[in-house]
DNA sequence: TACTAATTTTGTAATGATTTTAAAAATGTT
DNA sequence: AACATTTTTAAAATCATTACAAAATTAGTA
């Protein structure tokens, strides 16, 4: 399930982005976390690694890989993108409320195929809001 | 189809919701304009009939009428947020990024029954991304 | 290997959307 | 009218992102 180095290089090559340490960076954070991070959740991981990284280069970084079509954008709050690795079968998310995280779910079979007619569908972003399991328990258990 | 004022007045005293000129204002806007507006076209719209009024008012309003349960916040894009009348029949979103409008359109039937086991879900947002009717037709007949 | 061109990265400043804050204005209550 | 509460304002602060120009790095080539 994690892309390897080879991989990313192949993809960035054939997307005709060079492969910078940085961009790979990007690019492994973003496909090997299991996060949806933010521009600033992968600026903040890969600082460990590469201490004099700039945030301009996270960003352009992930401007470069979603015009190659590596990683997506997903317009799931109206603070912060977060992004996503592109090249996997098609999902929808979740966004607990409670504690922030995101998850992958199941797309509902058929969603894709749902067009209005008359309009061209380039992308789909279904998103679910409310409280997952871990949040539903903590709050069972606590009397906040 | 339209929402009077009677209506609206009601709707924020159940909310226990002053009614104060400008909320009115504000969900009048959003609610029969048709248009799902960002808080700066709210601005420039109620600033025709009320030149005194203060974005910031906008923005409280907004999020006294969003946490009323009133209107409901779009998170279409990662720009700004849009904002839509909350209490009409489940409907989905369709966002030209031709021309930047966004569209109402039906929700795929048991959309809303599609819940993830373990999950709680308060909220589902479905929008679709590509090009309207219009926009396709404008670049068939031009050669930009 | 050295030279030159192209690309990437940096750091700072600018922008745009939204929030904070404290004071002023309006409204409701007695 | 007098007082308390709520709403509105205006200005400054913040947060995410973009613009920009200079510096550093990398490729292609003589």
């Amino acid at each position: 399930m994690n892309i390897d180095n080879t991989t990313m290089i192949r993809m960035l090559h054939d997307s005709k982005i060079r492969p910078s340490v940085h961009r790979l960076a990007v690019l492994d954070y973003v496909a090997n976390s299991g996060t949806h991070p933010t521009a600033d959740d992968i600026y903040a991981e890969i600082s460990k690694d590469y201490p004099a990284v700039s945030r301009t280069t996270v960003y352009n970084s992930l401007h470069t890989l979603v015009d190659g079509g590596i990683l997506k954008e997903l317009e799931i709050d109206n603070g912060s993108a977060h992004y996503d690795f592109a090249r996997q079968s098609p999902h929808s998310h979740f966004k607990c409320r409670n504690c922030g995280r995101i998850f992958d779910m199941a797309l509902p079979a058929g969603i894709a195929e749902v067009v209005s007619p008359g309009f061209r569908v380039d992308a789909a972003e279904l998103c679910f809001a409310g409280a997952c399991p871990e949040c539903i328990d903590r709050n069972k258990n606590s009397n906040n």
